[in-house]
DNA sequence: TGTACATCAGTGAACGCGCGTTCACTGATGTAC
DNA sequence: TGTACATCAGTGAACGCGCGTTCACTGATGTAC
């Protein structure tokens, strides 16, 4: 709940998805109504509608923001790596998996598409293409460095994606950090070794 | 909507458990209460309480569910697999995948866990347990077999477990379909591709 | 610079709805003798 | 085999609740002249 002295909010847009972000981290979907979003951002029962359709629109629009974070942090792994197109790789996998543990309630949303209504919001779309496209790109310097066949590009780009997703959604419902606990590590150390060992065994010249 | 002669319905549970399976499918969470399962199993409001203590238990006891048909499916393919431990590996990986497309209500609630509530409920962590052990197990047999390096058989499980959790998550999500589409195969074709291309690049010789 | 006025972004009361859960009840079933 | 009775598994009405959404309103802001 926050107080407010003028009685125009100036920014409510991004307070209620700010409000609707820490709902979904501390309560859970079940938990976000737009009455509950408003009452969290200290304004009253009908201001959303000024800015949002109906809950639906709040949810997607938050989807989409995850989408474009993601792209744009994986496009910034891209760029700063400086090693084989294969550690780069492994590098996205990595900052897949950070992403979702930082954004947990954002990762969530973004993979339920009944939530999130993906067909009506193409922008979310064209975010989550940017953020493949950043993995396939790497494989494909991957590919003309030889380091990969390249009639398997698009498998390989699908399996890494799979295996990111994957783990990331372990993650975010908690079963990596149980298996961590067991094996005593971190799931950032745990994931990093997950990636070298497969560089490895994938190209143990290398 | 069902209609009944008899007073007493005489499988009242397990009518529940379909009646909110199918509407999970059809509508989907949102549309999951306890009083729409009682209307669609064809019985009065109070009636699933003499069965469930409310709405998180029924799902609770469908996510189980969904664990143990896992757990079996897994057990069954590698009971049924004669091949290289590697290529009993890549089954497992295809049936984890298939299972949740056979079952996409059941996969989503397993790893919902603020749906399930798994700490509430320990059979279902049991039979998640046991679903990932058949992996381990097949795992351990593969470094007997000198096919894998003994010091990364935890490492590898993760990575396969995240692997197959992925692609499941994609699929069910619709996101491989997709991909399917642009690459003019189906998912089946799809999984086993990737798995036989990861299989070829960590043992090129066999 | 002042003023009139349009527009924007809030308020808060109101509506109807489906929900979870309880409860006194009743019909059917099972069991002891 | 029959009867009395306990128990089980339904019914359906009732409660209070929070929700989505609408609407007439009002305070604040922006703009034309």
């Amino acid at each position: 709940m926050v107080k407010r002295t003028s009685y125009h909010h100036g920014a409510l847009r991004d307070a209620l998805m700010d409000a609707c972000l820490r709902l979904l981290e501390t309560e859970g979907i079940a938990a976000v109504s737009l009455r509950r979003v408003a009452r969290e951002a200290g304004v009253s029962t009908g201001a959303p509608y000024h800015h949002f359709a109906d809950r639906a629109a709040l949810l997607a629009a938050l989807s989409t923001q995850g989408f474009e974070l993601l792209a744009a942090e994986l496009a910034a792994t891209r760029e700063a790596a400086t090693g084989s197109p294969l550690d780069t790789i492994a590098a996205l996998v990595a900052t897949y998996v950070r992403v979702a543990r930082e954004h947990p309630a954002h990762f969530r949303l973004m993979f339920r598409p009944e939530l999130s209504q993906p067909e009506k919001h193409p922008d979310s779309m064209v975010a989550a293409d940017a953020a493949f496209a950043v993995l396939t790109d790497t494989i494909a310097d991957s590919v003309a460095a030889g380091l990969l066949p390249a009639d398997k590009a698009e498998i390989l780009g699908l399996a890494l994606w799979g295996l990111g997703h994957g783990l990331a959604s372990l993650w975010v419902d908690g079963h990596l950090m149980e298996r961590c606990d067991q094996l005593g590590t971190t799931p950032t150390e745990l994931v990093d070794d997950i990636m070298s060992t497969l560089t490895a065994l994938i190209a143990p010249g290398s």
